[in-house]
DNA sequence: CTGAAAGCGCTTACAG
DNA sequence: CTGAAAGCGCTTACAG
């Protein structure tokens, strides 16, 4: 393995000590600058590069943000999300010098700590927490210790805490109002996602006032998980009511739900849009690619790694200064994507207000 | 914000010197086990979490890993496979109490340079390089600084390289197969991935290669880039042909330009899989979701994250000890996944060998 | 203005 | 056997 260059060595190589080398490196003033572009020189030619654990134990600052993952989360919300949000997390780490960490808790059972560790440890300045269910302790506690740390989504308990996040009461408001102005949809099922979670219970407010609003008499709720399986089930369970009463629109709190739900239409040989309506959530990737394609709403989930981590930058850097209080709640605008699976024209996909 | 707790902290608290506290932490013999204890409890109390810094700078070792993402293939390969390969890498580490770096390449045009000071900053003590292109210099710089370094794919030109992959020539051959023995295609049109990434490549030549040994005359290559878009701009141009000639069977080296070629078809009328068979590469979650389904290989990407992680760690080892030269390449087998798309029944989805 | 020490937090090799 | 220094690589605050 090769020796790594150290600055000492690269003072050597100038003549100076490293103290010297340091500030010329920095563009310090008080060096001259001859002496600086020697050490500059003499730093490119021995491919020196300064060892992050030795400036991060100098200047009690990691350059690096944390990605949490709660452990139930990987199964819950889907790889694509996570992927969008690190995107987004990168572009801004990028523009800040920094590193992304993903941290994965190890295991289901000893849980949060894993959280705290990385934080503790000064491995990370601050972390990005997502999709955290309403009662999970551990991110409580994560908010409450006053580490850097901002939450994507809507946590209305956590008033304290830094977030970014969408509407989800209105978006999903928007797609009943599609289907009932557009599409004359009024017997209208909703599969909820997760109700621990408050994109959960924020969808289902969504669909349940717009249906209020629309006076709609004949609607039905049944709790799903966000998976494929449980929008499957959902359906299977819906079809097996009476033929006179069944929903001719179903909302679906993700898309996944949609897909499991769209091929348990399609064998039971219930034609979509013809005799019913579906629409889904999220948009990271699924929705454009089945048949038909599924009118959605499009979660700005890069955006919101990239808002997040902006944030979180401004966050840790308010702990020197002390230029706190921003605003809290940062909330992204939201676009619903209409495709074939409402029984609009599938070809021209559109996007609505 | 809270201010760390050090060793020093601890040991102050139970009244020995910080090395002693350091080696009652590590469970070392020459500490009494009465002093063993009473540090545990006094670090257990203080929320003592030794600095990461610290310590890397002391061992020179910095328990962390890095997944790189070369610049190109944010867009070329999908998002859904560097998941796959991150949550396999987490997995590895996690058992290794090793954090996970995520390094993309900033600009697109200074390019490779990113890798190296990643390492020689020893953020990371190892990475993971994975779809580089075959004349990737930055790639071929980063193996011969005899950093630690595991590759994902196929590098046959980088012969001294630690890699994981599969082989591409034999589960594409696998496909050409199917759809010659059990249904009776022999018109084949193959849309290449990139030919600048040996996957690119070593699925043409499987392609070929069972074209030759089953003796069709009539076969066709469009190149293509992976993309959605590419699929479909290949099939477009197919369909541009004389209809007597039109292929009975396309072999596309993805899913998503699977994806993108299924949806040409559906528009211009041809039927899936009665006209035309379809199959694709990959399976890393769209194949399942589309109509018909698609059959494709199934490439291990989690278990290629993860295993490529364990040899890394070897490798990271290895400098200490110096057990070098194990096997150079482990390939991973892969399965075929037969859906819809080629003609056998989409409904009992069946793993071919 | 400039040289060089001090110290971030840790662990190991050394002195007693 | 045990106490405490030395030093990983860096940068800033201090002494001259």
């Amino acid at each position: 393995m090769p020796k790594s260059v150290t600055l000492k060595d690269v003072a050597a190589k100038v003549g100076v000590t490293s103290a010297a080398a340091s500030m010329a490196l920095a563009g310090h003033e008080r060096i001259s600058e001859r002496t600086r572009a020697a050490v500059r020189q003499a730093a490119d030619e021995l491919g020196y590069v300064p060892s992050s654990a030795g400036r991060a134990l100098r200047s009690q600052r990691a350059d690096a943000v944390a990605l949490i993952v709660p452990n139930s989360s990987t199964h819950v919300f889907g790889h694509l999300y996570f992927m969008h949000v690190l995107t987004g997390m990168s572009t801004a780490a990028n523009a800040h010098d920094a590193q992304v960490i993903v941290s994965t808790n190890a295991d289901t059972t000893s849980g949060g700590v894993a959280y705290e560790r990385v934080m503790r440890s000064r491995t990370a300045d601050g972390a990005i927490v997502t999709s955290a269910a309403i009662d999970d302790d551990h991110v409580q506690a994560l908010v409450a210790s006053g580490l850097p740390v901002v939450l994507i989504g809507n946590y209305p308990h956590l008033a304290r805490a830094v977030s970014v996040g969408i509407d989800d009461v209105a978006a999903t408001e928007q797609l009943v109002d599609h289907l009932v102005t557009v599409h004359g949809r009024r017997r209208l099922l909703h599969v909820t996602g997760t109700l621990d979670h408050q994109t959960g219970l924020d969808r289902r407010e969504g669909f349940l006032r717009a249906a209020n609003t629309h006076g709609l008499a004949e609607v039905s709720v049944i709790e799903g998980d966000l998976s494929e399986a449980s929008g499957a089930a959902a359906v299977d369970r819906m079809l097996a009511g009476a033929p006179e009463e069944l929903p001719d629109g179903i909302v679906f709190a993700n898309d996944d739900m949609a897909v499991g739900g769209l091929r348990v239409l399609r064998r039971a040989g219930v034609r979509v849009p013809e005799d019913v309506s579906v629409v889904g959530f999220d948009d990271f990737g699924l929705a454009r690619v089945t048949t038909p394609g599924i009118t959605t709403v499009r979660v700005p989930a890069e955006e919101m790694g990239r808002i997040a981590t902006e944030r979180l930058f401004d966050l840790v850097d308010a702990r020197r200064t002390s230029a706190d209080d921003a605003e809290r709640h940062t909330e992204l605008p939201v676009e619903v994507v209409l495709r074939g699976s409402c029984g609009c024209d599938d070809d021209t996909e559109r996007l609505a207000t």
